[in-house]
DNA sequence: TATTATTACGTTAGGCGTAAAGATT
DNA sequence: AATCTTTACGCCTAACGTAATAATA
């Protein structure tokens, strides 16, 4: 049977050219290691040397086996990092969100309930969260309606959520108890990168408009603080980004902008006690 | 580092689902058995069994462990093979001749020149020839001209061999002197089996002739005292295969039946012994 | 003389089997 | 009670390093 350590030292032998050398590099005894060299050479059981009294080389037959040892070497090392990706991949719940919203509900639960699994997020586009279903590169995903391309079964409503706009008391449109997107065409805003399906929903409904978006928190509630420009806020964003005192939210009515999420799962059985408190 | 030995038992563990049977089956111990699946899950680093008191079995990580772990053991294995074939090869002179005659010259002196290699011959029409020049599986080609498939330092004149046919006293051509192949044609021959390129001569130049084709070296001489059909000897061969008292050789005139032999060697440093002793 | 491979040899770590324990059917 | 896995423990092999040898550049 072949010795992979002892086969290691043969590659590395066959790439230094000298037992001395590799011995030192390794730390351990050259005697050691031309054993190590008498053995591989046993195990394959015909002649890998060339050997002169004080030089040891390879012959023809020794330079194939160092070829073949080599791809052995890294058929061994992929068989165990895939073993061991394999093992990550069942120790990971990979979730993907058309929307932030839904994960702010679904997180805490899932962590209490699987305190031991690395929880993997991230927020996609609509055509995303298609391609994760066709490549089942998913465990969970949360989209704004039921898709067909999964069953009923291991679909189930989340939660709803409702767009507003947030403008100066001073705004224009401040009165109003209620916008439609239409309305809004044209107006500039401020926008939140990492917002999924909600950031192109504004781009179609608003074609005229021009969204300035901020990727950092603190500069974005900076400009929202300080700016007349208006930006968004949904009920179920408030409690995490308080409207500043000078501001004020208009509900948008368009259906499109009042959106129920529904949760997927892959594996229903698996996530049956996740979808028990759910419901709750 | 894995260890192939352990592996393989534990994949013998996955096809028989006890360690008790494997450890039977292969003659260790159960608690040696038992360690070495340790020993695997720690080299892998990651859960592979689900443990119950009195049951071990494989989790879905140890399967897909399984499955790696097989065509390791498999790649493993034909390195072992592929290597051993290697020097096996470089042990062995392949000797590939149009006709049986040169080989009897050419076996002796390989055998007392180079006494540790195996000698694989072989007689083989023409175009076996030419497709062994083009795979490169060859050592030594005997061809009946000097091909330009080849380079003339690598082919050397071997031997004449005269080809005369060998009819019985009262054969109707016994008086002649000399035939030609075209007054031949229509005769029928008795004809020896692996003659590589006379074969394909005779039928060539007498299409007219049939000609009965013996396996058995004794068969074909019984024939030979014992029929009236004509039958072939060159002078190469007259040694080993004497001439009845009751027949008579008849040289055939035809350039094709008066043959030159050359030897190529693919390497002809390796062989150069060989080429000088040919010269003598 | 310095370097290199290999053999000799003594020590020790680790691999194996026996015995035993713990648990299940 | 029988079967199965795992732990405990002692033996003994075999793997390692040090020291020595032999040969070369």
């Amino acid at each position: 049977m072949i010795n992979l350590y002892e086969l290691e030292q043969f590659v590395l032998f066959a790439e230094t050219g000298s037992l001395s050398e590799v011995a030192e590099r390794i730390h351990i005894s050259a005697p050691t290691l031309s054993r190590s060299m008498q053995n591989v050479e046993a195990t394959f059981g015909v002649p890998l040397f060339n050997r002169t009294k004080n030089r040891l080389t390879l012959n023809t037959t020794g330079l194939k086996a160092v070829e073949y040892s080599k791809t052995l070497l890294s058929t061994a090392s992929d068989t165990l990092m895939k073993v061991r990706e394999y093992d990550k991949k069942l120790q990971t719940i990979v979730v993907k969100s058309c929307a932030p919203a839904p994960l702010w509900k679904l997180l805490p639960t899932l962590n209490m309930l699987y305190p031991s699994m690395t929880i993997a997020t991230s927020i996609c586009d609509i055509n995303e969260l298609d391609a994760a279903i066709s490549e089942n590169s998913y465990d969970i995903l949360i989209l704004p309606y039921m898709t067909k391309a999964l069953s009923e079964d291991s679909q189930f409503f989340l939660m709803d959520e409702h767009l507003s706009i947030c403008v100066r008391k001073d705004h224009e449109l401040a009165g109003k108890p209620s916008v439609c997107m239409k309305a809004l065409n044209g107006y500039n805003f401020l926008l939140r990168s990492e917002l999924g399906f909600w950031d192109k929903l504004c781009r179609q409904n608003m074609p005229a408009s021009k969204f300035l978006v901020q990727n950092d928190e603190f500069e974005f509630n900076e400009l929202v603080s300080n700016s007349s420009l208006p930006s968004f806020i949904t009920d179920v964003a408030i409690d995490r980004y308080p409207i500043p005192q000078n501001r004020i939210a208009i509900p948008i009515s368009d259906a499109d902008a009042n959106v129920s999420f529904y949760i997927a799962v892959k594996n229903t059985s698996k996530y049956k006690g996740l979808l028990s408190k759910l419901k709750q």
